[in-house]
DNA sequence: ATGTGTTCCTGTCCGC
DNA sequence: TGCGGACAGGAACACA
């Protein structure tokens, strides 16, 4: 569910509560999530201060002092919640645990930081921060698309010769990090292309002109706090508000607000999952 | 190597 | 009000 922008909106939340404090309890309520717990995470946490909260595409990355990153993801569903009062000048009361609520971290400032997932397809790892760029999850990582190294000639060279659908081409996370079903259905809208069009037949020129187009859809959904639909939550349990502005995504039957297109959006099925387009402009 | 389909899990919504 | 089926933001994995 949660695509960068939710997980980058996630993290600015969590880190005021967390960077440089103290993990004062771990409570690790199940043995997994999609896979078993590393080996005695709860004690590997306690004790623990948290340096630097960082993310790599859909990860969240939490830098301890004790040499080791805790790797988050979110999965589907997952949510990381704050609660308490950091600051000390309340006397807020956390709230009742809830279901599917599956790890809970109580910091030193008095915050909670509670991870929920009802389906359980988020994720925890504990590795050596030194090889956290290593790990088997991050290793064929491709660029994050606001860095430097995404660019027009290394996306032109990587769809190159591709027969797969421009839409399956930028779900690859080893093309692109961090683009999720929303984000890709928002982009090639914007860009004009068809996400039924073969990845390797889009011309050089049209290719360049998707990179800004996913710089600017992920910048802005970033600065919206993400999308809420039905799980996602802003760490402080607020919704996001990016849903309001989606052209494409989830408007199955509703007119293209494209300027002067005229066109119908409509919901065809790619690789399973739902791709929503306007036939009309996108070609 | 590249492309596609299946699978994990719970919750919600829609039609009958 | 219940029941069955489709579907949901991800992505590892198995297989052609």
């Amino acid at each position: 569910m949660p695509e960068l922008p939710e997980v980058e909106t996630v993290r600015r939340g969590l880190a005021p509560a967390m960077e440089g404090q103290k993990i004062m309890r771990a409570d690790i309520r199940r043995p997994d999530l999609r896979w078993p717990f590393p080996e005695n995470m709860a004690d590997r946490l306690t004790g623990a201060r948290v340096i630097r909260m960082g993310r790599r595409s859909k990860y969240i990355l939490a830098a301890l002092d004790t040499d080791e990153t805790l790797i988050i993801h979110l999965g589907m569903s997952g949510r990381m919640l704050v609660s308490g009062d950091p600051l000390g000048q309340f006397h807020h009361a956390h709230p009742a645990p809830q279901k599917h609520d599956h790890v809970v971290l109580d910091m030193e400032n008095g915050a909670r930081i509670t991870f929920n997932d009802a389906r359980r397809f988020g994720a925890m790892d504990l590795c050596k921060t030194a090889e956290t760029a290593a790990h088997p999850l991050l290793a064929k990582l491709g660029p994050e698309p606001n860095g430097n190294t995404f660019n027009e000639t290394y996306l032109q060279d990587r769809l190159k010769g591709r027969m797969t659908p421009i839409k399956s081409a930028l779900l690859d996370q080893r093309i692109i990090a961090g683009l999720g079903n929303i984000y890709v259905c928002e982009a090639l809208h914007r860009a004009g292309i068809a996400p039924t069009r073969q990845a390797g037949r889009i011309s050089a020129a049209r290719i360049a002109a998707l990179v800004p187009v996913i710089r600017a859809v992920i910048a802005e959904a970033i600065e919206a706090g993400g999308s809420s639909l039905s799980d996602y939550r802003q760490a402080d349990g607020e919704l996001g508000y990016f849903q309001h502005c989606f052209q494409a995504y989830d408007r199955e039957g509703a007119p293209c607000l494209k300027p002067g297109c005229g066109g119908v959006i409509q919901r065809i099925v790619q690789s399973g999952r739902s791709t929503f387009y306007c036939a009309q402009c996108q070609r």
